[in-house]
DNA sequence: GTGGTCTAGACCACG
DNA sequence: GTGGTCTAGACCACA
């Protein structure tokens, strides 16, 4: 359990999975939960992937996603900007939310499980997690 | 979608995606919904590369991971076949699904949501899977 | 665990492992520990194979090797008797526990146990099979 | 007789047993006996292939299993690298050898052996092997 | 016929 | 450069 703190980015990497893929997810996380704040302005390129001990060509693959997502904007001459539209993160939090869900149903179902089974799972082996599941 | 029955199995394959890990999972999904009995004979090596239109090393690469997992056992010069024991299944089943379940609440956790605005998501958007969901 | 009595032998078969291997192997066994009398009629290929639901060419293949380990002798039109000498079954015996011995050291060291280490892990879990291991 | 060295590995094979078990073991028991420093780097897969003189598909699956083992570690494009966990290697090597130690009992069991044969074989014939063998 | 091993060589994603 | 996937096709042991 690696965490590295990068300005107010927190970054834990693990070697068996793409690495620009855990960068994305990681900073969408944070700014999905606010951790990092819009309009503020996130590590360069080489500042992150000297931190990180990465390749810069990694750290730029997953910036350019972000910048697709329309989670972040460049600015030319200084740096990359979290995006200072609220709308545009929670539309796309909400999307990718709603694609993850339905793939998770999907695995479920394709397990044989119902929507009830997952239910009685997670209240029983996820209880501090749970948001008020009074079923 | 190219749906594809061989035996009592049934197969849709996509390009995009390992090629073994797509029939890992068919029949994994087979075998947990009972589409295919325990103890029955699975499509040869060579017979299932043949419907499939792949090469019998990748689907012996399947076949393995089955093994592996004590789904299958292999009979030398037989055939491969579905365990026998029920038991199996439903650990393999149960392992298989917690594991997917807490994955995925990793996710939406990291996201920023909360299980009751996952729950929320779903009685909308997929009161058709439902399983009785009054929350 | 299926066990299957054929006159005076007792088998049980495992299907992730040469067939013909596991009968020679419970033969063997069978007649290094006397279960099965010297100068005792062994069952016929045929009916062996049939009460294990074998092919023939399985059983002939582990009889066949009986035979030039010596511990088993034809008799046209009679069938294939255990031989009546004692010697031989010891010597036999003791060539044979030599080599098993010889690999088993080798295995261990290769994972850089010693003899000792070796030792105290079997007083500790197998007191019950032990035969006087005062060390 | 042919041993190659290949970084801080040795190889020693043998054509007439499946080449990735014996990659698969001589690697284990390297790693077992500290010869290959955890943590260290491994020969890449196709370097590895090269000076064995044998098929990259075949040195890939002997490391595929001693990832599986939890031995070895992959980091994407960066090569394999043996794990840094001292107590993986520890549980791996016990268990490993308890498996092993367990099959040799059944083995001179089945022979009709105790325990005190055994052991006054390998005193009168292996006490170079020894490790204070004093019974 | 079955599964198991191996080779040769292609193409891909990742860093 | 690294590992990962896939194909085509050979040869083997086993039943």
């Amino acid at each position: 359990m690696e965490k590295q703190q990068v300005g107010s980015l927190r970054f834990q990497i693990d070697f068996s999975q793409p690495l620009h893929e855990q960068i994305l997810d990681q900073v969408r996380s944070a700014i999905a939960k606010g951790e990092i704040g819009l309009g503020e302005k996130m590590p360069s390129v080489r500042e992150l992937a000297q931190e990180l001990r990465m390749n810069p060509n990694t750290v730029m693959r997953a910036y350019q996603e972000l910048e697709r997502d329309g989670l972040t904007e460049k600015r030319r001459g200084q740096g990359t900007f979290v995006t200072s539209s609220p709308e545009r993160v929670q539309v796309f939090r909400t999307d990718l939310a709603a694609k993850y869900i339905d793939a998770f149903l999907a695995q479920m179902s394709s397990l044989g499980l119902t929507w009830t089974d997952v239910k009685a799972y997670i209240q029983q082996n996820h209880t501090s997690d749970k948001g008020g599941d009074r079923s």
